[in-house]
DNA sequence: GATGAATGAGCGTTCATTCAT
DNA sequence: AATGAATGAACGCTCATTCAT
């Protein structure tokens, strides 16, 4: 059974075959595509094939689907995250998995989604914001830990926290640069990444 | 004679003084707290004390606040990397001055703007980008030639493209972390972004 | 089944006692009243009891309101142009039948819509003229068709193109002074016109 | 001395070469173009090439420019007239005198303050309508006069007060379909417009 | 007289949300 | 679940008018 399969199965996240799955995906897409402001419950709607009226029924706000969009992305990106590096040991090794997982998450099927968490902070209510940041406390300790080896090690000497912001930063941004199908591989792009990080 | 009062006195930029000036200040702060799209002219007209009506006597539109806004921080931002890097020819020292002046730009008095041009590139339309687009393309070329100077003096081995997008990333990414009145000084963040970019 | 009822069941023109239908009446009655420009989407919705904001349910933009109006009361007029002429043969009476059908247009339970058509004109912008044109273009040809047999049938002399062009600015010019409750009954008034066409 | 020129120095019309008398032929022929209420007190100062605010310096309201227009077009026409007529006689010949005097009232270099005259009547205030009206009455009169000379002479029928609304229909209609450059003479129209009226 | 910044009420339109069916 | 008519507050923007300079 795959990541996605099992994660729906334990209800953590949403089937993408249901309506309510098929609205998140649309989510993804059109947030990022538009913004969550320009984009509209009608949109949406249209997206999925049904009128503006019935997504009420999915979700009781418009910005409770931009908040399941976030947190399932977290979710599946932590998941992921754990999966990628748990045989691991080798913190170089480690640290260009942990990359490669954050391309793949910016850049893959769900890379939208990843954009919308990104872009989006600001669309989210004071009081959605605690979970969402525990959940991302979550992800990022997996970094943390990671680059704290790779440090331990040696192999890197800068303060990790900043480092990790540092690499925040330029991960996020590839999605305003990075052309899939021009000359630069993400595998190559991940390399370049890594030595970002490692002298 | 600032550097920003030379401009005005040329016309280039907008005196802050004026009530014109004064609305691109808080239209800066505005789209930078709550987005561009979050923010009515209501609010920008109330920020400086004229109603809402009378903003259009300035600008003839919202947008064009927004392209003003980008344009000037774009404008000052090229004058000031100008400026800063124009004497200093050994190459790891103006590749300091670079950061240095991009982080002044970030968490200056002006960083707001700086965030706006970063964040609300997708609510100006197609038409109004290509001479952002322009003047954006000149400020890059400093960087590039200044990337391009240190890689010829072996100082780095990466593509300084591909190494200027990760920098881009990684300082617009400081705004969201990075707490002036906290323990790391201006200063010492620019040293640790030059240890990303020299090996 | 009335002459409406059946162009309602066709889909031809809009029922009158559904919320458009009813709409469209009282956007011919403010629209004649007070003009187009002067007569706000408020107005409109207040007289059907609506909120302004519900009337974009209906139609997508206020000129929308007017190019229905207007449509709708070419059609009408048309089909009863053809109805009240087809089996007249005397050129004469063929030419009074015209002239009380117009009449019944203007000062008729539809005469608002009727005379918005001809004052409004300038409101409707240039894309959405064309299919007016067209339709007016057909209404018309039923008139000059009626003009030129009586002009064969030696009746009048003028052109049949000046004739018909003055005639409509006479009767378009009735609703401006025409009392019905006055002393001229409207078949006078038909009377009357004929007078002008027919030596 | 010309009868403008008499008329200016009477003080009963505005001389047409100081900046009022140029804004009230940019207002005849702005509000002739786009319609009273299309047409901005920004376009008729753009028009005759001062700021809105000093348009207030000449005319306290917009109406009251409008006022004005109406005014000075009624009694120029009336004086014009009376001038055309004064002399004439033959009954016949009248009638086709005040037929040409209008027609050059509607198509002449004053004709576009004649269409508004018709077409604007709506946007003038109840207040400012006695008046105009009562100006109007004495334009009437001269026309009535002609025609019931015509009918006691025997060479027409109908009630002279219904004849002439209808030729005030359609002279004014005219302009919605008269080309000054076509086929037509003015002279020919006056001479069909004649046609209408005696048999 | 003229300017031009400012007013403030009002405009057409949008849109998240509700709810009877 | 879904519809679609309706809501109502808010939006960007317009414009006749005012007034200090």
């Amino acid at each position: 059974m795959s990541l996605v399969a099992t994660l729906v199965s334990d209800g953590r996240i949403t089937d993408p075959e249901t309506a309510k799955g098929r609205l998140l995906a649309a989510a993804a897409h059109l947030f990022r595509e538009r913004g969550y402001d320009r984009t509209t419950v009608r949109d949406l709607a249209r997206a999925i094939g049904i009128q503006s009226g019935s997504l009420f029924h999915h979700y009781d706000t418009k910005e409770d689907i931009l908040a399941a969009v976030m947190t399932e992305t977290i979710v599946i990106g932590t998941i992921r995250l754990k999966a990628a590096t748990e045989n691991i040991d080798d913190p170089s090794k480690r640290i260009l998995a942990l990359i490669k997982c954050e391309l793949e998450s910016i850049l893959g099927e769900r890379g939208e989604a990843m954009a919308v968490l990104v872009h989006e902070w600001r669309s989210i209510s004071d009081e959605r914001r605690a979970p969402l940041l525990a959940l991302r406390a979550e992800y990022e300790s997996i970094w943390l830990d990671g680059l704290k080896k790779a440090r331990e090690a040696g192999l890197l000497t800068m303060d990790e926290f900043i480092l990790r912001r540092f690499l925040t930063g330029s991960l996020a941004w590839i999605v305003n640069w990075y052309n899939p199908d021009g000359d630069i591989s993400v595998d190559e792009l991940a390399t370049y990444a890594l030595a970002l990080v490692i002298k």
